[in-house]
DNA sequence: TAATTATTGTGTTGAACAAACACAATGATG
DNA sequence: CATCATTGTGTTTGTTCAACACAATAATTA
């Protein structure tokens, strides 16, 4: 893929290689220190935050278009992403004059977008987060301590979250949002903060164990300052099955 | 709102009215007969079959464009309408050669759409289907029997129906496709066919019952050849703050 | 008008599951 | 080697779910 060197050349070529009136917007959520982020990006002009988002090109699938901007933000292929709405507002993104377009080549980008939000569930050690030309920083933010953000971001993640709440019942996200090896205390503290409630630890293992798509592994040792837990892993076999026939968590 | 005479009127005046590449399309949904419906139009032109739809507006909400649409086609306002999925695939609408287009003002039509998908719980018997100036007939449809439809339609309706049995554990679809007065059997025979297998009738009632938002009025005598089965309604207090503490229907 | 028939209304039981809870084992720390 | 926080496991109790049976009723018919 060229690199795009810098905004004005984007914002000309812009119009020739995209869709007009379209974008795709991505939540990527990802587990650390026993809390749940969301990968942001800051504007080089005037600070301010958003999602990673991008335009659809002419002749490429929107999903695909996703896939791109996720592979560009955090170098990672095959993520787990899933569409779950399109904001259609006609003022969702009214305050343009937060861009500095010039020149007349540039009135693509003032126009009205329609866009489309995905979200994506990454293992958060994987991840180099990459700002664009657009942005001085890519990072981390716990998702309940978010700066303001451009637009109806912040509607965009409200969504995201509540959709991913929604498909726990479904799919076992500790698949995606774990490392390969974790324990159980770790894919309980990602139940609870995905649901923002303390569940019952013991039953909470049983629930686990029932659906037989864990294999336990050998004990952990280091670091932790107390009794070592176990390391578990998803048996893929297993896991792809029981995904296939329906899982359906209690949650 | 102006009516539109003939195609080639619509045709120019849409670049001027529509944003490019965006279309809404509606599955709408029925019950009637013991089975699921959904809304068809079929075309003047070659007599292909293809689900309600349009385009939107410059400074139209998608989600205005979508209760448009479905006012246009059912005579219907306060639909329950839910957006369920944005189709971007660049081929999704290949053949357009099923359209005659002619003239170069016609030219928007012919590139590449983006539809967002919606579906509409109706009450079937308060539907007057009217076809739009494209189309000869719009009519009533078996899920289960519906003919080849244009494009990728037909797995538009497949996801919609599997939203919509997703949907059925957080809301209660009877509310929205029966009549005010409907009998117990009539929102089993519901629930049956959108789930595509049979329930226990008293297991049934007593799941509907404990949820406490139905009301049960008098006896229903006329009509049926057997025991007159007691009519209930939805209690719309108790819907409103069940739904909102999140119902849990256990389907 | 009385028997027939298909359907509705209701209740019971046993099994599966969920919630609440207690105690022993462990590994680091001092 | 005693302490401490945390993990591993099991029991009890109540709730929900699945499977099932029988009496009541409204139209039909004999």
């Amino acid at each position: 893929m060229k690199k795009i060197r810098d905004f004005q050349e984007f914002v000309s070529k812009g119009e020739r290689l995209y869709l007009r009136h379209l974008s795709v917007d991505c939540v990527i959520f990802g587990f650390h220190d026993d809390s749940l982020k969301v990968l942001l990006l800051k504007w080089k002009d005037g600070g301010h935050w958003c999602l990673p988002g991008g335009f659809v090109k002419k002749n490429e699938a929107v999903d695909d278009s996703a896939t791109r901007i996720l592979k560009d933000r955090t170098g990672l292929d095959d993520i787990f992403l899933q569409q779950f709405h399109a904001f259609g507002d006609p003022f969702r993104d009214r305050n343009k004059e937060l861009l500095s377009i010039q020149g007349k080549s540039g009135k693509w980008l003032m126009e009205r977008f329609i866009t489309i939000g995905y979200y994506a569930l990454v293992e958060y050690s994987k991840v180099s987060p990459q700002p664009d030309w657009l942005s001085e920083e890519c990072k981390w933010v716990d998702i309940h301590k978010l700066p303001k953000l451009i637009y109806d971001h912040q509607d965009i993640v409200r969504k995201a979250l509540a959709e991913l709440r929604r498909s726990l019942n479904d799919h076992p996200i500790g698949y995606n949002l774990l490392p390969e090896k974790f324990t159980m205390p770790e894919l309980q503290r990602l139940y609870e903060t995905v649901l923002d409630k303390t569940l019952d630890r013991r039953n909470f293992q049983k629930k686990m164990l029932s659906l037989k798509i864990l294999e336990r592994l050998k004990e952990r040792k280091t670091g932790g300052a107390h009794k070592a837990p176990y390391l578990y892993r998803f048996d893929k076999k297993k896991y792809a099955k029981a995904v296939k026939q329906g899982l359906r968590f209690g949650f």
